[in-house]
DNA sequence: CCTTTTTCTTGACAGATTCTTAACAATATG
DNA sequence: CATATTGTTAAGAATCTGTCAAGAAAAAGG
């Protein structure tokens, strides 16, 4: 199986150079701003990330932080900044590599290479692979096909919607807060307008709850966000 | 507990530097050969490896290739080569990370930090590691998910006990003044009104505690604060 | 291009939960 | 015993959540 890398990177040239270089090896696919990487995250569920932190602006290192909040996936910076500020706050927001442009391409393919090697030492540390598939009883979302089943039957969601499921259901178990929701699905400069997402969960259950009113799924922590029921299924995080 | 680093590298001036730069954080030691590096693996046991493979001659990779066949440890390569195949050559061997030099200090130490966070990701992998986890007979508080099990049992808490029962579970075993869970809880202008702490505390008593007039995890120390029963769950189960 | 359909967003409001206050009881302290 | 501190309860205030509906925006289909 393919890793799957996701870049965010603005410069059309560079991108063709990076798909290039890692297209055999990799599914690759890419964004060009930071708010579409988020929803790339949920519907691509990329195992290693590539960023250029600086540009459009320098909203990556909020991006990289945001992402690190839940998950230890390998993150790669690369910039054409040659002071060694964007490296050093590229790696305190949470990176685990940093690239110059312009880069050696064997250099940067082996790069690459080391992520992938951790990925591997942390799985078999694990001693489990990991399930991108969500079930229960009745519901199944499949994470890699982003496809959402009760009762074995395929069920319909919007866009929003899918990406709210998704989500939870990546971090079942875990209390999401509203803030951190509101980021992932709608972009890194929502403000805390929490009355969309009430909106939505509130169709979202009438979606995939037997009971709406009496939720056994997606659960509400006041005050706080949501919780998604734990998956039965999938290793302990 | 400090890590400790291995540095293979034969240059006074260098090893002066990269010991000015670590020495605070980490505990370093030295060889100036591969073949005292080797020897120094088994007698310092170190936590992560710094090493020129260039120098004194190429046998730095066959070096990185030995240590890998045995272990994951971090292997940071750093070389004063400007050409690609220093780096690829070092990544290949199964180095970590490449580091040029001349380098800033500031990104020297950041990629070192990269080395330690991985160590630590590696170790929560594996479960050797679970701070964040207050744990007894009948009670656990997970941080990192925002839940608290009574028996295995998820329990209801509001956003205020919560963040007090969080509060008390990260300091468990040390007394914790009224003052210091108020402004931890209410803010920093909160006033010392601890009557709003103590109806906390009975409603927190009510809902962890099997009796809660005679307290097992919280106790009050007169005058005071309160004070979490010690966390005494080894991760070893 | 226009029309139709779907999805997104906003505001309003009722109902539920949580917070805060105050009064009083119980316990500790000296 | 007197006083200070802590525990308990209940009720109103404040805040939060769920739900609905309507208009805006976007997507789909001809």
């Amino acid at each position: 199986m393919k890793y799957k890398i996701l870049i965010i990177e603005p410069d059309r040239s560079i991108r063709k150079l990076i798909s290039g270089l890692l297209s055999k090896k990799y599914e690759v696919t890419f964004t060009e701003s930071f708010s579409d990487g988020f929803s790339a995250i949920t519907s691509f569920n990329p195992d290693i990330i590539i960023i250029d932190p600086l540009f459009p602006k320098k909203e990556g290192f909020e991006f990289i932080k945001s992402v690190r909040e839940l998950s230890d996936i390998p993150i790669i910076a690369i910039s054409g900044s040659g002071t060694e500020n964007a490296a050093v706050t590229s790696i305190e927001s949470g990176a685990d590599d940093f690239i110059r442009k312009p880069f050696f391409s064997s250099e940067f393919v082996a790069r690459v290479g080391i992520a992938t090697k951790h990925i591997t030492i942390l799985e078999s540390a694990k001693g489990v692979l990991n399930t991108s598939i969500y079930k229960t009883d009745s519901l199944t979302v499949d994470l890699n096909a982003n496809s959402v089943y009760i009762d074995n039957e395929r069920i319909h969601l919007t866009k929003n919607e899918y990406k709210i499921l998704s989500l939870l259901c990546k971090h079942s178990g875990k209390v999401l807060t509203y803030d951190f929701i509101l980021k992932n699905v709608w972009g890194p400069k929502t403000d805390n307008d929490t009355g969309i997402l009430r909106v939505n969960i509130t169709n979202l259950r009438k979606k995939i709850e037997k009971d709406y009113k009496n939720p056994k799924y997606i659960f509400t922590e006041n005050s706080i966000g949501y919780r998604m029921a734990e998956n039965l299924y999938s290793p302990a995080e």
